[in-house]
DNA sequence: GACACGTGGGC
DNA sequence: TGCCCAAGTGT
């Protein structure tokens, strides 16, 4: 794409995010910088509508960092509910923990203080500086990055890895001033999550495509390495999950016959067992017994 | 850089 | 019906 047309690209997708943005709790002045930080961590790998009702929940038990901070992991955890990926609760009051104690108890703003929190990586970190407190960040997430794949570059996804000429793209788009900087994230993101997505892209309904360079090629097919799912049935991850479920299910303590029940398999069992307790997911309160920890 | 890490909805 | 995918991070 070449540099002229820039501007009609960020006019068309400001102008789209202007009148197609979904209203979200975390967005908007009156969300502060925590409702954004906790909406990002529960965000990540985890679609919004699974998360709307849980960040709500969240938040109104623990309007701040310093609120989470006071409370057990082991409820964290049991708040986080299903959403998947239980260590992120984990992270999360652990971010809580490092706010209180580094930062006063108020959200750092800047993308390095941010970047050192537990579970805030090089997305989330821009995420949060973008979007809570104005500022211009490359926030490159896999919304962002098939947009640009497909407006930018003419392909239909991205590489496997962010590469260095990815960035290059993403950094060369972004809007000079701060504030529509900012605004281009957000906006970029959303366009990805509800029309340019990854099976059935909406290119009737995108403002770009008279622009877009994979529908101007004529929508070659992906040439790429092939993208692995993840493997699920009998993994460790299902018997992590079962265990997880029943632990956060139960209001006290589960006992071996339980765990038992819920997984069979006795080698993959005990092993996973021992690798929450090592992520502290869960502690064994007495022999043979575990629980949330306390 | 590859892999582990949860969960559930949509096509 | 399975397979693919969802605002990634840590090791």
């Amino acid at each position: 794409m070449d540099a002229a047309t820039v501007p009609a690209l960020h006019d068309a997708v400001l102008r789209w995010y202007d009148d197609h943005a979904r209203e979200l709790p975390w967005r908007g002045t009156a969300a502060s910088p925590w409702s954004v930080m906790v909406s990002e961590l529960m965000l990540q790998q985890t679609p919004v509508a699974r998360v709307l009702p849980v960040h709500a929940a969240w938040l109104e038990r623990w309007p701040t960092p310093a609120a989470l901070a006071e409370e057990s992991t082991g409820e964290a955890v049991r708040m986080w509910g299903r959403l998947g990926y239980p260590r992120r609760a984990l992270r999360l009051h652990a971010a809580a923990v490092a706010i209180v104690a580094r930062h006063d108890g108020e959200v750092p703003t800047s993308y390095d203080d941010l970047l050192a929190l537990p579970g805030v990586g090089d997305y989330t970190a821009s995420a949060i500086a973008s979007f809570a407190f104005g500022q211009r960040h490359v926030v490159l997430d896999t919304n962002v990055r098939r947009v640009l794949a497909r407006t930018v570059s003419g392909v239909e996804f991205p590489a496997t890895a962010v590469t260095r000429a990815e960035r290059d793209v993403a950094t060369s788009v972004l809007p000079d001033d701060e504030a529509t900087a900012a605004t281009w994230a957000v906006a970029t993101m959303e366009l990805g999550a509800l029309v340019c997505t990854a099976r059935q892209p909406s290119c009737d309904a995108c403002p770009v495509a008279d622009l877009c360079a994979w529908r101007g090629a004529g929508f070659p097919a992906y040439d790429g390495p092939p993208r692995r799912g993840q493997a699920w049935a009998g993994t460790d991850r299902q018997c992590r999950g079962r265990i997880m479920a029943l632990a956060r299910e139960t209001a006290s303590s589960i006992g071996a016959a339980q765990v038992e029940a819920a997984w069979p398999q006795a080698e993959q069992r005990e092993r996973c067992l021992a690798g929450l307790e090592a992520d502290g997911l869960l502690t064994q309160v007495t022999p043979g017994r575990w629980a949330l920890p306390g």
